[in-house]
DNA sequence: TTATTTTTTTAGATTAGTCTAAATTATTTA
DNA sequence: TAAATAATTTAGACTAATCTAAAAAAATAA
């Protein structure tokens, strides 16, 4: 098996390499709060390894055998993340941080066991979808709030930042996962936004609209 | 926080002092698959700490800060060999494994809303008290069934074998935890034990009948 | 009580993961 | 395109945990 160290890189590999294909070694440090010449030393280690592809100078993605392992860890702290609301009564916003020590639990037959237990559920607490044992997962797009036309609605779906402060905001908000909205006003002068929830109007900021995902 | 080879340390010296009050280095060497050099260095690293009593060539016990933290990890493992076996449906033979990586998953409020989540179950899977969360537990001194004298019966209520095997073993003889048993005869050649269960009679090796305990 | 054996500790090395500081390569800007 | 800046890598060192081999202490046997 893995190191909980190589593990944690192959995660911050997969998630900046989603977006920009390639992850550099400035991207990993600050991710994993470490530093650039650590991140050489860990990349030429997972390369030795086949788990990523690496040329100096040039940054990083994962090869195939690495992409199955980052997956799998996702899968485990997705799971976990639901177990933990769902069947310990957390919030939302306390749970990435014990999701992040029980990913590194080793054993697939337990995860597997333990989504047939919670009944396979398909999206974590924060709408991130779960991939299921062969590591397939939902992958349709979500917009940002900021990126929708007045009058359109949609379901929240999902958030960009994970951070506590952010989901207890929403929470206050009253936005939360599930929720049905619509954007009824942009405001051009600083692309704040108006949402009408079921009960009430709420009008958030550019930065709060670019990190609440909708599905139209 | 403590490391994980440092948590593994105070558990096996709680196990081994809760028999003869002080434990040996080769004694911890033994229980931990280690060497007794690597064992010395550890053991200064703990005394300085202040969470074990060692003087050089005398062997060590915990200082109630150390046995604080051994009892908790002792309640982490137990908690979650009850959860593998009552909510994922592992086998007691199978979850040893399993609890002693997820007895570190640190948080404590973790391990309080798993104990809530089950009911506040007094015993693991294997008959072990569970301490609760001020690290109290259920003390009462178990017999094994060598001890016993022949028309005696009595509750079979844990093992001191912890193995698969042995467990395998004693799940094919249905010698499980909560069966009631008598003894219906020893064998004075051997030591070995014949024993009534609720539908059958088994007789068992002189060594079983040292591993299995009941309550009386 | 001296010699032998066993147990424990010390000394010195190793590995994984990290760091700082210096050197190198790439990129940007003028 | 040359100079300045930014990003990355190398060199050398550190810590935690381990190891082997040798030395020292304790226990046992003669």
């Amino acid at each position: 098996m893995n190191t909980l160290a190589e593990e944690n890189y192959l995660k911050a590999i997969y998630h900046l390499a989603v977006n920009d294909g390639n992850a550099s070694t400035n991207q990993i440090a600050s991710s994993l709060n470490t530093k650039a010449s650590s991140v050489t030393d860990m990349l030429k280690k997972l390369a030795d390894k086949a788990l990523i592809n690496y040329t100096p100078y040039q940054g990083v993605n994962l090869t195939p055998s690495g992409e199955k392992i980052a997956i799998s860890i996702i899968r485990k702290h997705r799971l976990w993340e639901y177990f933990l609301v769902e069947k310990l009564n957390f919030k939302w916003d306390q749970v990435h941080d014990l999701a992040e020590e029980m990913e590194h639990i080793s054993s697939e037959e337990l995860i597997d066991r333990l989504d047939e237990f919670m009944g396979y559920p398909k999206h974590d607490p924060h709408g991130d979808p779960i991939p299921d044992c062969n590591g397939r997962f939902d992958t349709h797009e979500l917009k940002p709030v900021s990126a929708v036309t007045v009058n359109q609605s949609g379901i929240i779906s999902g958030v960009r930042d994970h951070s506590s402060s952010f989901l207890q905001y929403l929470d206050k908000k009253q936005l939360t996962i599930g929720c049905k909205i619509m954007i009824t006003d942009i405001i051009e002068y600083d692309h704040s936004v108006v949402v009408q929830t079921g009960n009430n109007e709420v009008h958030i900021s550019r930065e709060v609209a670019n990190n609440l995902l909708i599905a139209l």
